[in-house]
RNA sequence: GGCCCCUUGGUCAAGCGGUCAAGACGCCACCCUCUCAAGGUGGAAUCAUGGGUUCGAUUCCCGUAGGGGUCACCA
């Protein structure tokens, strides 16, 4: 028997690699076109960054005129969870993600490069596999567990490199008639890749993110097929990879210390391997100690996170796309409304090592993003959110559309819009006093501040109504008249006025206001009062100051 | 422990041999024809450490310390 017989007696009726070869052929992309792809497993949970690398490779795809693959690698069917392809379908389509070519849902996939779920690839790997097996480069390990556990122990008290490799690596030479005999017995066997490196040497390697790094040369005959049949990582990685004509690896930074195995594996397939970018993870702080923003301790590690608490996805998006380039923040100042298609995203510009988890930073951001939404687009946003999360909200907001938009469009829609809400949970408190059915049947504690004697409120207030409102007053004529309401009460019609001379009035504009403000509302901050009159309209506003006088 | 990477204000970070060491978030103060959110102006706050190289080091080299990653039939 020869190797090339011993191929055929591992994988029986296996293609030949050059099947695959003419069925994927290089793909017809202009000069510089960018073919990525992100490849999580189906775990059932998204991590955000997931998402980060996702936002990071359907830009450059966008701005390359390249493509963005979407593959599941669900080789672990111990990890696999039922409806997982789904969940991160949605998270990509929840942030407006979607791949140009890979899998769209459970089981079907789009694209002339599938399959995309590794489980569905079996016999492309093995193609490879058997391959590397008939050219030498390859072999069946008979090894069980307990002999590698019991090597593991041997190698380390002895203090020597843990592995298989080299010497250790009993299976690599056996004999062929050994191998027939063993495989003929049905003795149980994986196969490993026949490491040709030498950890003396160096091999050097560009990253465009990290830079120029050396490692050792692998020499860890590492397994490409497991035991059922399906290949490990690294080997699905280099078949797919080739396959899929990826021409960048976009990947989280844990991976970085393998790339000696794969760049080995290309080498013995035959072909080149794709550019490198190792990204940095997303950290988070615990106890004076860095660590990865992790799945198990730290909720805003999960996609669902965020949607629960109703940041929106763009604001998570421009918040990832600051993290990955820091002149992002520069660009979005200088383009107030631009869509952040418009900016041009560089790998080598991002960060080598791993930033903190900033939510402070993030709600800042989703007040801007917010801001820049129609009344229109923030009704959309905050009913998908209340549908799914408060159900309160959603009554809130149904009840009497138009007259939400009118709430909503309070200061929005000009110059400088109103910047006040960070999160969609956070605005039923930011407006449900502006319904009737809701103020004007609730015990109000009426918490007034630098005027407080009930006589004089209950004064001011009358006044008001009495001599000085009139709904149809423009907003000059309506500000005209509290100051005089304010002189008339004994107090300065000016801030500047009062500041200049405290001893001469009882307070200023701003105090009088305020205790307008606070009978109409409830409250003592809101948005501008002229505006929320007009809203309320006439009688609102009369049966809002009677309920206060009273 | 071996190997690899990293280290500029509280955080994100510009910088790439000569800078008063940008900017953003946060914090503080003041300003802004009613409060608040904003907006404006200003302020406090940073080159881990020790050696080199150099006329000159945040920047280049070496050591130290600290941090991160990785060493599976998991990805």
């Amino acid at each position: 028997m020869d190797y090339k017989e011993l191929s055929e007696l591992i994988f029986p009726n296996i293609k030949d690699v050059s099947y695959y070869e003419e069925k994927y052929p290089k793909r017809d992309l202009k000069e510089g076109a960018m073919v990525v792809r992100f490849a999580p497993s189906p775990t059932g949970f998204v991590h955000i960054g997931g998402i980060f690398t996702s936002v990071i490779c359907s830009k450059l795809a966008k701005q390359t005129d390249g493509v963005f693959i979407l593959r599941i690698e669900d080789t672990d069917q111990k990890r696999e969870v039922e409806n997982g392809v789904t969940g991160i379908i949605d998270a990509l389509k929840k942030f407006n993600l979607e791949p140009d070519e890979g899998m769209i849902d459970e089981n079907t996939s789009h694209g002339a490069y599938g399959p995309y779920k590794q489980s569905q690839r079996k016999e492309i790997y093995q193609a490879f596999a058997k391959k590397l097996i008939a050219e030498k480069k390859a072999y069946p390990c008979f090894c069980k567990q307990e002999d590698l556990d019991a090597m593991r122990e041997k190698q380390e008290s002895a203090k020597i490199r843990p592995g298989y490799y080299g010497a250790w690596a009993t299976c690599r030479n056996l004999g062929l008639d050994e191998i027939e005999k063993k495989i003929k017995n049905g003795e149980e066997y994986i196969i490993r890749f026949k490491s040709p490196g030498n950890p003396e040497k160096k091999i050097k390697h560009h990253d465009v993110i990290k830079g120029n790094i050396d490692f050792p040369e692998n020499d860890q005959d590492i397994v490409i097929i497991k035991s059922d049949g399906l290949p490990t990582y690294h080997f699905a990685h280099v078949v797919d990879d080739y396959l899929m004509r990826t021409t960048h690896v976009i990947r989280g930074d844990e991976w970085l210390s393998s790339l000696p195995v794969h760049i080995q594996l290309f080498e013995a397939v035959g072909v080149k391997p794709p550019k490198y970018a190792h990204i940095a993870p997303i950290m988070k702080e615990e106890d004076g100690a860095k660590r990865k923003l992790s799945k198990r301790k730290d909720p805003e590690a999960a996609v669902e996170y965020y949607a629960k608490e109703g940041i929106p996805s763009d604001a998570a998006k421009e918040y990832l796309l600051n993290i990955a380039n820091s002149n992002f923040e520069q660009w979005r100042r200088q383009n107030k409304t631009a869509s952040i298609d418009d900016f041009e995203l560089q790998l080598g510009k991002m960060s080598v090592s791993g930033a903190l988890f900033d939510m402070v930073k993030l709600l800042d951001i989703s007040k801007s993003v917010i801001s820049r939404y129609s009344k229109e687009e923030v009704y959309d946003y905050a009913i998908t959110y209340a549908n799914e999360y408060d159900e309160d909200l959603k009554k809130l907001l149904e009840e009497d559309k138009e007259y939400t938009l009118k709430v909503l469009g309070i200061e929005r829609g000009n110059e400088k819009p109103r910047k006040d809400i960070a999160k969609w949970s956070d605005l039923k408190d930011n407006i449900e006093y502006m319904y009737d059915n809701r103020f004007l049947n609730s015990d109000i504690e009426y918490a007034y501040q630098n005027i407080n004697d009930k006589e004089e409120i209950k004064n001011i207030i009358k006044d008001y109504l009495e001599n000085f409102f009139d709904i149809s007053d423009d907003k000059q004529t309506w500000f005209d008249k509290i100051k005089d309401l304010a002189e008339k009460h004994g107090y300065a019609r000016e801030v500047k006025e009062y500041k200049a001379n405290p001893e001469g009035f009882k307070g200023h504009v701003g105090d009088v206001s305020t205790v307008i403000r606070i009978a109409l509302t409830g409250r003592a901050n809101t948005p501008d009062m002229y505006e929320i009159m007009q809203v309320l309209g006439r009688t609102s506003v009369v049966s809002r100051l009677n309920k206060a006088m009273s």
